[in-house]
DNA sequence: ATTAACGTTAACGTTAGCGTTAAAGTAGCA
DNA sequence: TGCTACTTTAACGCTAACGTTAACGTTAAT
């Protein structure tokens, strides 16, 4: 007779790292609508916490809420027609496609700082190998 | 005797997209210091025009101007001692990671679309290939 | 020399994403 | 039943990253 598992903001707050504030927020925003209890206390269930998860994630990698709300929508849509469904699609194919862009510019990025730090080794194992007045290249 | 490109704000805008505000507000943060004309118009060349693409790639990812600040500083940097040197390695290392950290972050984003993007083939599949009242699961 | 297109600074306005505080109610344990 | 920790809404505050407007100077082409 296991009752679902529940948690509080401040629960979840703690879990993520986060405050209950933002959590709050998430959903002043519309992106988790947890059930309340007699009091009037928020409760979340395992889905509400996927939800926050999701989102959390989203924002790591730069992910506006509006965004992430955009994508929660698709994950929770309840399709009624073949049309929406086609649109959602679409969606969904553009948001992969900014995702690969925004892969492509973190891998540009991963390998401007390795040549930048290929540089300063060089010049470091120089420093330290003994150059004095070595190396004054213009560049 | 050909002299060195150079570019107006508006040009640059025009050419990334962005508005000529961006581009003096990164100015303004101290990420591009461009040169005057004799009236006191922005001259931007080769070396600002790439100090700017890397602040764009970096936003585009979310990193904020900030970051981008340090990493634009580590790359200009000319390193007279070893132990700044040493400081800016380390300090190149944790940018790395956070890389890395959001390049995991995207590849599972990547796979939450694509499932997302099957069920709804698959449902889509379903509408179309006549199924009238078939699929009424609970969750 | 005029003029349209572009640029300048300065200042205020706006949106996102929370932090913080206040004033009050609730949960649950001794 | 009382205590303490947690929660509630509401409201104000704050920083980043620009947008917008004003009032005015510069360029470049005709």
């Amino acid at each position: 007779m296991a009752t679902e598992p529940t948690w509080s903001v401040g629960q979840l707050a703690q879990e993520f790292g986060i405050s209950t504030r933002s959590i709050r927020f998430y959903e002043e925003k519309g992106l988790i609508k947890p059930a309340r209890s007699n009091g009037g206390y928020r409760r979340y269930n395992k889905r509400d916490r996927a939800r926050l998860k999701l989102i959390l994630r989203g924002k790591r990698f730069g992910l506006s809420l509006e965004q992430c709300a955009d994508i929660l929508g698709l994950a929770a849509m309840e399709p009624d027609e073949a049309q929406q469904l086609r649109k959602a699609l679409a969606y969904g194919q553009d948001i992969q496609a900014d995702l690969e862009r925004r892969l492509n510019d973190l891998k540009a990025m991963k390998r401007e700082m390795q040549a930048v730090e290929k540089r300063m080794r060089e010049r470091l194992a120089q420093l330290e190998g003994r150059e004095p007045d070595a190396g004054k290249r213009a560049e």
